[in-house]
DNA sequence: ACATTCCTATACCCGAGCGTCCAGTATGTG
DNA sequence: CACATACTGGACGCTCGGGTATAGGAATGT
């Protein structure tokens, strides 16, 4: 093998801006709707370039959907921390959930994929792990602990957890697919967050321990 | 004018069954996926036919699109009767909703048709009035109605609703949008519809008047 | 300097799909 | 019956997009 022991080296900065232009386009546009050649215009690349990065638009997209997923790894992997009680926690957790899924691009990818990941179940699965899933796994551990310390009635803490995020998005995810609402502001994203951990503690609070209000 | 004054009828028959064709297939694909032949052979007619009846694929996706929020008007319509207590009715709306949108046509069409109405807006508006819109509304206006009487405790009814509805899909949809599910049981159906509306009424009910168990 | 690899630009091949045309046949109305 | 219209089947033109080929220039290592 031993790879390109001289010679110019690939530029860097030139794959991160196919990435970047191929994420802009696949959020807008259906799989079969994004053409190489826009890609590679918008990244302000040959069309040559871009296949001798990706030898595939399949590859290309597969490695969007990739990048993507460490992103929500990255985004969601602080947020964890042990501070303040648990409507805090929760509040702060939602927060940072709410700003991840209505962030402008994954937001309007979210809607996209499923139609292009049909036949694709791993990359499915995989995404999909790495968003909400990765989300309810860890709420359903947090809200299992609060349980066990008496903070919580809960019969199934992963059910309870899905509830917790359905509280949170509120059916905006959906409006937001349809276009039938504006970008959501930080300041509303708070509220929703705030409004949502209330609403799931109002049902699964222990009563006067001082969780529920 | 004067249209048609004699010779063969168009076949009503067949017109039903290409809509009936193109349903199918764009429950399943994309727009762009979706070809004229393939509606055509699965409708058993031939090319022609279909753009006889249709002008145009965008005429076609439309006529499928009122159909489908016709028929969720329809299945929407019955249930809204008076019989029993607020639990009970809440949950009879919540199986004929899950039902509605679980559906295993319209549920995969509600993840296919964001992308593709984005840029026609009144459609979109309309399916989606016909569908989660009318729901919420009807919910609205029954827990505005149950909060005047002192059974529940509310806010703001309209986000109430919004929080119900998310209650009983608990992210479903998106499960089965990504693929990652099987089609939904009945039972399972009731089962959920059952208890989203528990939860909720642990959230939102007033204490101590039988609402709450 | 030189080899090597990368990038660009352009032209090209090829298949798919929309929409049309046509000749023939079926099926209704007056 | 005669006529008008609907349906069929196939072939066709056209556009568009994925992917390849090629040639010349640019950048970098030895």
């Amino acid at each position: 093998m031993r790879a390109s022991r001289s010679g110019r080296p690939k530029d860097a900065a030139k794959r991160a801006a196919i990435i970047a232009a191929a994420r802009g386009l696949f959020a807008d546009h259906a799989f079969d709707l994004v053409t190489m050649e826009a890609v590679a215009a918008r990244a302000d690349v040959s069309k040559m370039t871009v296949y001798s990065h990706f030898h595939d638009k399949e590859t290309l997209f597969e490695t969007v959907v990739s990048s993507i997923s460490d992103q929500m790894m990255r985004d969601l992997s602080e947020p964890e921390r042990e501070r303040g009680g648990l409507r805090e926690r929760l509040t702060a957790i939602g927060c940072s959930f709410l700003r991840l899924i209505l962030g402008s691009e994954i937001c309007r990818m979210a809607h996209t994929l499923p139609a292009a990941l049909r036949g694709n179940q791993v990359l499915a699965r995989r995404f999909y792990a790495a968003g909400p899933g990765r989300v309810r796994a860890a709420l359903a551990a947090m809200i299992a602990a609060a349980a066990s310390r008496g903070e919580l009635t809960v019969d199934d803490a992963d059910w309870a957890a899905s509830d917790l995020v359905s509280l949170w998005e509120n059916g905006l995810p959906a409006l937001l697919a349809f276009g039938l609402m504006e970008p959501v502001t930080s300041a509303e994203i708070e509220r929703r967050a705030r409004r949502g951990t209330e609403v799931f503690l109002r049902a699964y609070g222990t009563k006067g321990n001082g969780v529920t209000s």
